[in-house]
DNA sequence: GCAAAAGTGTTGGGGTTACACCCATGG
DNA sequence: CCATGGGTGTAACCCCAACACTTTTGC
């Protein structure tokens, strides 16, 4: 037995300097074999925080990725059937360490698929505007948000980094003065680990050092 | 008829150096006789941007006011008669001009009443909650806004919008840093009128120039 | 004249911007 | 040896924080 309202999920990641979000096709009416993003209907008794983990679960195969609330959505007209409120989430994962593991669980959805954020298919209910919103609010939060993080591998490279700002922001960024921010920054810690299989210099990969960051973010 | 989910709506002022939350005395069951945010159920067929405005105003007498969509919730407790979502909605009004006007239109509502934030009831259902996150939004999106202003008189003196960034932020500001701070943003526009009736140097009154703020705004 | 708040500048330090070349690696 | 991205410093400027006294007004 399920409420009235569903939960969906924006799944974003990054790869290959654009920034992805994670799409299902619907294998249910309405909008049957339409792309959407990731949703469905929360239990009567089941609060939203366990839902969103459930419905990206079953949706997608993904566990344990943390979502922040966006908004709600309702506009009368967004579900053919009625209306039905929608909350939407926001996560970030990032795109290599669980490229394997994107399978729906449910038969609702026949699919799941990255798709570069520049060149979405058309999309089931207002999935397009919800999307559009959580490119806003990443645009105020990157800085200050420690999931940024989640966005890249565990290990990663200064220019990788540098284009992702670059992809959120939507203008280029000068290399130098990029790197010297993030050295005053204090929370990322150079490995003495380089980059592996590239025809050029190696780059030096680093990580988010959580400790710090708490510690550094929670006082600024 | 009505759909299966209310809208909240946190009404913010400023007055006497503290910001204040305009709450309404509940007239029925749940929680007949305490106070809470003002809100109602959205009706089937309305979309919410409608529904905000038509509640704020039945339950307040409070027509025209801006409000911004603040979160979602949906505990499963949180209302007594089952889980019932709620889209809490944020606005600012200036504590002054609408003093007189706020009589509830409804008779779900007995009475509607400014509180200080730090001197609050117990409030029904999860309200409490819902205005703590409008406080840490209120934060976030300090001077960034034009709505700020509505905290205000039309005409106001600097001082008045000094105590008021304190009483957002928690913390006291040097009062030459903050005029400067002021005098570079370009758009408060000082008046050739002054403060009447008080017992010591008249302050000057500046108000926002909406144009301007635009103007600037929309390209920082 | 006194109480109460208005109004006003300067300095030092920290952060941001603009800008160009050499280095290491694989093919 | 060439193509590709990795890596590095300095100077000008701007913004922010710290700090105290004089002015105006009503009573």
């Amino acid at each position: 037995m399920h409420s009235q309202f569903t939960i969906d999920c924006v799944i974003l990641s990054f790869d290959n300097g654009t920034l992805q979000v994670l799409l299902t096709e619907r294998n249910e009416y309405p909008y049957k074999d339409w792309w959407s993003i990731p949703g469905y209907f929360v239990d009567k008794y089941e609060e939203m925080e366990d839902a969103v983990y459930r419905i990206c679960h079953e949706m997608t195969g993904l566990k344990n990725i943390y979502m922040d609330q966006l908004a709600a959505f309702a506009g009368v007209k967004r579900h053919p059937e009625g209306r039905i409120l929608t909350v939407a989430y926001l996560a970030f994962v990032q795109y290599d360490s669980i490229k394997s593991k994107i399978k729906p669980v449910s038969t609702y959805m026949k699919q799941a698929k990255w798709f570069a954020i520049n060149d979405l298919p058309d999309l089931a209910f207002d999935h397009l505007e919800i999307i559009n919103k959580s490119l806003g609010r990443l645009k105020n939060t990157i800085s200050y948000s420690a999931s940024l993080y989640e966005l890249l591998p565990e290990k990663f490279t200064l220019t990788q980094l540098q284009l992702l700002h670059e992809a959120i922001l939507g203008k280029t960024l000068d290399k130098r003065n990029f790197r010297k921010k993030i050295n005053t920054l204090g929370y990322l810690k150079p490995l003495d680990e380089y980059q592996k299989g590239v025809s050029y210099r190696a780059a030096k990969l680093y990580k988010l050092d959580k400790r710090k960051f708490h510690k550094v973010i929670g006082q600024g």
